[in-house]
DNA sequence: ATAGCATGCACACACGATTGCGCGATGGGG
DNA sequence: CCCCATCGCGCAATCGTGTGTGCATGCTAT
């Protein structure tokens, strides 16, 4: 059965023109009235308000866009493939702190993937040369991404969360995520340790080369090699860490601590462990980074890096929209605190409840 | 330190009339090329697009709006508070079954959020009565929502996540939640449990009301009496589960199986349960919904009804975009199906591998 | 009394695209 | 050989809003 549900865009549409006719005045008077110019009078001002209360005007986003040349509108543009964002919870907590901010400065927010892979180009040149968004914010920050190739050519304004050595001068917010890795090695260490692992994401990331630096450097301060049997690359999922982990178990001299790149990742270690009758931390002890709200409900709760994500993407928003309406910036960059949550997932001294 | 990073919008702009001009032909020309026009010779259509090509044109997306009244946008509205959904792990699936459906269509998504509380209203006026999109899909699917009343009254392409009575003839995609429900509880009721909780989510929320009712239906068929001090109300937060949790364990008759609302508040019950030093699933039974990806990576697996998320917002993206483009409709309500993935938090029977 | 200025508003054009209509050129059939 | 259909393209209006300019009017100052 076909219903016809709506009969062809009748939605009447109250333009300026209407009101301007109802209120015997010209549309410009209107637009004036509208943006509060200066030179019209209280009166005139007051009836047409009233006039466009009363017949439910809305001004036309698109010609407003079309002549004003701004659309108030930022992109997010979603790395390829976007599957693994979307089932992280960071990726929400990110999405938040974007939104929150770019709503309260009266911005939109558009969504964006390529449509078919090695499409980001194509995808991007039509939202940002055909004037669809202001702004763009990357969460794409692969070494040598085209796409930030483009736009910084394009000089258009754009906020990358992540790290990129080719374009110095684009705006970016970031973590030191160098540090944060050394810390969360560091605590490792300091829990006693001197086998220790490090599950990391794909080579290509920035995100994953800086961690990797960190826990190199915390095992080379504390006179501790890193046996590349330790070192595990993976993606951001579950998967990956389940099988960093069964392969890790199988060495003849396995790690007794584990740096995971990512909470999901650690949750990946943290049930293969568990399945394979191990214990955690007496095993392997486990910190990871990112510190989902699920993190401290895993059993044990995991040991986390907070990164601020929230904060990351509030930053990310701010400085874009800034960048936009006062084209001047106080930094190019901006690091976002990380901080170490210890959980029971690095701590052995502490007392089993069960 | 402020640096000037741009220089006033020089972004220069090729619009179809220097098209036009440096290959020789009028605007309407060009225009035609574009859109494929019938009678545009093969050759002019292939001078253009070359010329189109080498000066790097891209259409203005406002200005073709404004004439074709069409954005090529769809909006999400997110319910307020947004919070609780953006910690979800539901939520970043069912963005990901949206943004797949719409991407391939070629639709663009705004992710739009009231900028305070109760002026949703408002946020949508603007976006929809000023032509900012072709379509919404909502997703709160509270009992009397003014914003379906509104939309429905301008007969603005809507669709619903979720359901409404008020509006019978709103599209709406959704679970049947109330069968989910029975069978989470069925199946608490064939592992021998005849004491079973219920730990819900906000009453107002539709979702809420449907699976409290399969519960009382599967307790009542099976002769067993749904005591209220077993049956909470909270929010989609672990808190809510951890609460829950606290508060049936210290009654003086327990329930041995729960039935809660949402995977993440179903975290919080296992969590808790854990603390206290009680056995999952010997001391209480659970099962939840949802099916995120980490419930199966719980210790134990957590039992949860998957309710297609991905397809949820698939669908629903569908549904917008059929009525948006030949405004008709095969049905008005899909119903997407669900099914219990049962694990270890449910199945007393199972070996323990501990 | 009149020049001068501020005030309040309308006119007209612009933004970048689409599209109905018309006009010249071409070609084929009677 | 002429008429008419078809083809290929340009002209001009249009979408809804913003804004520079100009023209009245009324008030102040000399």
């Amino acid at each position: 059965m076909h219903t016809r549900l709506r009969d062809g865009g009748s939605m009447i549409m109250v333009t300026i023109k209407d009101i301007a006719k109802a209120a015997g005045v010209s549309p410009s008077t209107v637009s004036r009235v509208v943006s509060n110019h200066p030179r019209i009078s209280k009166a005139t001002s007051q009836k047409v308000k009233r006039i466009m209360e009363e017949m439910g005007y809305h001004p036309n986003m698109m010609a407003k866009s079309l002549v004003s040349k701004t659309t108030q509108t930022l992109s997010i543009m979603l790395p390829r493939p976007a599957e693994e964002l979307f089932q992280d919870f960071f990726f929400g907590e990110l999405l938040r702190g974007i939104l929150t901010q770019s709503t309260r400065a009266g911005y939109d927010m558009l969504l964006t993937a390529a449509t078919s892979p090695g499409d980001e180009i194509e995808t991007v040149s039509r939202l940002v040369l055909g004037r669809r968004v202001d702004g763009v914010i990357l969460l794409s920050s692969r070494v040598n991404d085209p796409l930030i190739d483009m736009l910084s050519k394009h000089d258009f304004p754009t906020v990358l969360i992540g790290r990129t050595d080719d374009h110095p001068n684009i705006l970016s917010v970031d973590n030191n995520n160098e540090q944060a890795a050394y810390d969360a090695t560091h605590h490792l260490i300091l829990q006693g340790h001197e086998r220790i692992g490090f599950v990391s994401g794909p080579p290509s990331l920035t995100v994953a080369q800086d961690r990797m630096k960190g826990y190199r450097r915390a095992l080379r301060e504390a006179g501790l090699q890193a046996r590349s049997e330790w070192i595990v690359e993976g993606e951001f999922l579950q998967q990956s860490g389940y099988r960093a982990m069964s392969f890790m178990m199988s060495l003849p001299e396995r790690p007794s601590g584990l740096v995971v790149i990512d909470d999901v990742v650690g949750f990946g270690v943290l049930r293969g462990l568990t399945e394979l009758g191990y214990s955690v931390p007496d095993d392997l002890s486990i910190v990871s980074f990112n510190n989902i709200a699920l993190s401290e409900l895993a059993t044990p709760p995991i040991s986390s890096i907070d990164i601020g994500t929230y904060q990351l993407g509030y930053t990310a928003s701010q400085m874009l929209i800034r960048l936009i309406q006062e084209e001047t910036v106080h930094q190019s960059r901006i690091i976002i605190p990380h901080r170490l949550i210890v959980r029971e997932s690095s701590i052995q001294a502490l007392p089993k409840r069960s």
